[in-house]
DNA sequence: AGAAGAAAACTACCACCGTTAGTTTATTCG
DNA sequence: CGAATAAACTAACGGTGGTAGTTTTCTTCT
């Protein structure tokens, strides 16, 4: 089949049925050829449209990040948007839980992932925070979603009982449980995790912004509080 | 070449050789062929010791976990534990970040990993945590140790100063200088979430474990909330 | 309008991957 | 001593990401 009257393929088909091949089966079962199959077309059509593999699940990634919520951080004071966007960006990801391994590779050349990014460091640097500390906060937050979303915590338990009866591991009697609970896990503990830094944060805020700004205060740094 | 006089493989040769291999070129560079190459050995000989090569890499994971320091939680109060823990575990994966993708996988089989699950969940228990904030807690931990020795949060940013003039990221000015400081960065976001964490997680005790304790004091019921 | 060039599909490969089957020979066990 | 096991091998299977080159259609330029 050679040049066909109407392209079968646009960028976007392509992305949305990487996307859906993802969600249902999981990262490792996108092959090129599978991709394409699912298509109606051959393997190496798809590189017609984008340069290799890797970008086309670099844009499924982006579509991902294309709702996390990044206002906030012009709109509200710094702990409550990292609350808000903490959430919205967890929830981005929990949806898409096959895309978070290649996403964990970092924000790379995807643009949302760098407008992301530019906009949790500004807010931070505007409302006080020394820039290393802004990019400490950030890194952090992506640590807790990530991990959360993967949910490679619980997953990764056995839902055979047998493993874990062993007197190796006295306390563990009950953790073939997890892996029918991991979404409520994963969820708690990024809660959990949330909440902690936030609180955690507003402590190291009073010390290190605040007491540095009172003395020398009258200085034209902005301190969002 | 049939059976020879003296075995050319071990399961700790093979184990030590595929460690060198990720911590040098990654785990994308570790096949089955390429690894058997650097042991004086053709493909196929792994699977006289190992079923697959999955289980290989556990084998390398287990190893690396083995001087987590988790006899703290016998000898220290939680929140000193999890700091010490924390920062072995830290420190362990770190020096093998090419590693830590397969092993965000979870626990799966690997003994020293289900022990170190059992001597966390069993130290926070004791202390009074409810037995679900205690698998909160656990989780919490490894998503910072896992983001933060992978390295993926700096390590995704390019080091070509172009990319990041944009004005599309007016705050990312200095971001290709994080390529070069990627192990402080993720170093200290590591140290700055633990401690903001354990200072949360303190609040937390104080409120639903201490003042629960209070409320039935003398009964031996731990509370769920 | 007609020529030139780009674009989008294809087929045919390439080297490599994890893994299996079956072979040969050395060692170990009964 | 014979049988069984173990550890290396060769050969092969189906799958992978990706490249080269072909055909045809669409677009663009003169």
């Amino acid at each position: 089949m050679p040049r066909p009257r109407q392209a079968l393929l646009t960028r976007q088909r392509i992305v949305d049925t990487a996307a859906e091949l993802i969600d249902a089966e999981g990262l490792e079962a996108v092959s090129t050829r599978r991709l394409a199959a699912q298509l109606g077309v051959r393997g190496p059509s798809l590189y017609n449209h984008f340069p290799n593999k890797d970008a086309i699940l670099d844009a499924v990634a982006d579509e991902i990040t294309a709702d996390v919520d990044i206002d906030c951080f012009a709109t509200h004071e710094w702990p409550e948007a990292l609350l808000i966007w903490g959430r919205s960006y967890r929830a981005a990801l929990a949806a898409h839980p096959h895309i978070v391994p290649h996403l964990a590779r970092g924000p790379g050349r995807r643009p949302r992932a760098l407008a992301m990014a530019d906009a949790v460091y500004g807010g931070l640097v505007r409302a006080g925070w020394p820039p290393a500390r802004a990019t400490h906060i950030g890194a952090l937050m992506r640590y807790l979603v990530a991990g959360s979303a993967l949910g490679s915590f619980a997953r990764g338990f056995a839902s055979d009982p047998a493993i874990y009866v062993s007197s190796d591991y006295p306390h563990l009697g009950q953790a073939h449980r997890l892996a029918a609970h991991q979404r409520e896990v994963d969820e708690g503990a990024f809660e959990l995790g949330l909440e902690a830094v936030i609180k955690g944060l507003r402590i190291t805020y009073e010390e290190v912004v605040v007491a540095a700004d009172h003395t020398f205060h009258g200085s034209t740094r902005s301190t969002g509080r």
